[in-house]
DNA sequence: CTCGGATATATCGAGATCCGATATATCAGG
DNA sequence: CCTGATATATCGGATCTCGATATATCCGAG
C-alpha cells in the first residue's frame, strides 16, 4: 500500500501492545480478542512480523525479566517504542476517517459499537 | 487473513461504490479522496482487484451506457451486488470495532474526525 | 484532419505479506 | 520420566500489492 497504510497484521498486535508489554504467545491470543474473532495470527504471520517491527524500531524487546517463580526463560517480552505509539496512533486515525466515511453513507449503525467485545 | 477480513484494496473500492456506480479509472481517485490521500491504488492492484470482486460476486459490471452523447466505449461501469453491499457493511463493522477498541486505549481523539475529508 | 496528451483498461513480473505446517525447546503435572 | 501445552522460529506456497508497460480511445489545439 501507499506510504500511509499499515500491514493489518502489524496494527492489530501493535494495538495489543498499547496495554503494555506482552510475549509473542500472548500476542495471538489478544489480537483475537481485541478483533472480535474476526482476525487470528498465526505463528508464522506472527513471528516475521514481530522481526520486521523490530527492525523498523516500532517495538522493542524487554530486557528485565518477571518475577523470578513466574519466569519462563522461552518468553521474550516486547513493547511499543515512542515511534511505535505515533505509528499505532495514526493508523488508528486513518481507520477512523475510513469509519466515518462507512458511516457518512449509511452502512454502519449510527454509533460505533462501544458495548462490544 | 482469516475468514473475517477483507483485502484493504478491495475494502476502497467497494467503499467508494456505496456512492453508487463508477468505472474503474474514475475509482483511482475516489480511493485516494476518501483515504485523504494515505491510499492509493494504482492500476495494477486496481484491475486485478475489479476482476477477483467480480469472481466473487461482490461487484456487478452495468449494461447500460450513460447518455450517448457523453459515452466513452472504453469505460466499463461497476456496481455493488447485494452480497458486495453485505461484505461492505461487514467490513466497515470489523473496522468500526478497531478503532473503538483504539478509543479504549486513549490512542484517538474522544470523537471520529466526522469534518475532515 | 492530424497530432499529442490525457483518459481508460489490461497484463506482466517482482517484491511484500500472509499463513499453515513443521521443527525445536521448555514448562507443568501425573 | 512421559506427555501435552506453551513458546519461539523458519520454511515454502499462496495471495496481494504495485510500478512499468502495452494498447486503444477520446478530445482539443493547430
Amino acid at each position: 500500500m501507499a506510504e500511509g497504510a499499515m500491514q493489518p497484521a502489524a496494527f492489530h498486535i501493535l494495538l495489543a501492545l498499547v496495554d503494555g508489554e506482552a510475549h509473542g504467545y500472548a500476542l495471538m491470543g489478544a489480537v483475537e480478542e481485541l478483533s472480535g474473532g474476526a482476525v487470528t495470527v498465526g505463528p508464522g504471520t506472527l513471528y516475521t512480523t514481530i522481526k520486521r517491527l523490530l527492525t523498523d524500531g516500532l517495538i522493542e524487546e524487554v530486557e528485565e525479566r518477571p518475577d523470578p517463580s513466574l519466569d519462563d526463560r522461552r518468553r521474550r517480552y516486547y513493547q511499543l517504542t515512542a515511534a511505535g505509539h505515533v505509528a499505532v496512533s495514526a493508523e488508528s486515525a486513518r481507520l477512523a476517517r475510513l469509519v466515518s466515511q462507512a458511516r457518512r453513507r449509511g452502512i454502519l449503525p449510527r454509533l460505533s459499537p462501544e458495548g462490544l467485545a
